[in-house]
DNA sequence: AATAATGTATTCGCTATAGATACATTATTA
DNA sequence: TAATAATGTATCTATAGCGAATACATTATT
């Protein structure tokens, strides 16, 4: 299966950030994305530890935007919740008799992580504003 | 698991190039890449396909690069042998009671689709020369 | 005290991937 | 011509990763 995790986490901000400043509850949030709510918590948990948003405990709870929109951006949402790399890395010990096996993996790492920082500056660019915006257009 | 058919795709072209123009057999390769030939050959099957390497078959038969290593970018490379997206898009079909829920798939469409010309440009600057180099460094 | 929310742990089922195996096809070579 | 050794291809299996489902402790409101 596929990690859905930030797809799923632009989805909920962009409903966050639709009722801002209201406080919306993690059913709520599940129907809209079609799925459960202890998922939807489990992964507002990661979003909430980075500063993102706030969630609120007790009967009258729910989960809100702990910043404005427009002062949210895309690589920040990506980061909170992906901790894999956006290219796949091999992770078996390189065959120690082969000069490629060996020499690959840096190679490889190195690559990832250009690619990577250039995709997050890329989503450093659009704001959570802009999205809701274009969703609602 | 993850998708591994990239990195392994590299260093498979990797050691191509390194015994260019030489034939080299999939239990070899297999060998470096400590995998089973067959994996190996199902990928070269994409490769082949995607006009990066020739294969030949019978007793003496063996793979080799369709052209040199510093006319083949690593975008083409990516390009033969991977179908996902390089971001998730969910697949489920939009709660159509929620204004968001059928907004957001055209926004993570687009996304997606940015971030991955972006990647894909950025890989297309770099040749499969440039990689046999930085192993062998 | 009852209610209703989040936080958290656990279990289950599904899916995608690579591993393993087998064998047909093809080309060399003895 | 027969034996050999490679690719091409199909099938089955084991496993890892992900989300679904469930349960329940904790917390705050009413």
């Amino acid at each position: 299966m596929v990690d859905t995790r930030f797809p799923v986490s632009l989805h909920i901000m962009t409903g966050l950030a639709n009722h801002h400043p209201d406080l919306v509850n993690s059913e709520q949030l599940a129907k809209s994305i079609q799925t459960n709510p202890s998922f939807i918590r489990k992964i507002v948990v990661s979003l909430s530890a980075a500063g993102l948003v706030e969630s609120v405990r007790g009967k009258t709870g729910g989960i809100r935007l702990a910043k404005k929109a427009k002062d949210i951006t895309l690589d920040q949402i990506y980061r909170a919740v992906t901790d894999t790399t956006l290219l796949a890395l091999p992770k078996k010990t390189p065959n120690k008799t082969c000069a490629i096996a060996c020499g690959i993996g840096n190679v490889l790492c190195q690559l990832t992580r250009e690619v990577e920082d250039n995709a997050l500056k890329q989503l450093s660019k659009k704001t959570l504003q802009d999205v809701l915006n274009q969703v609602m257009a």
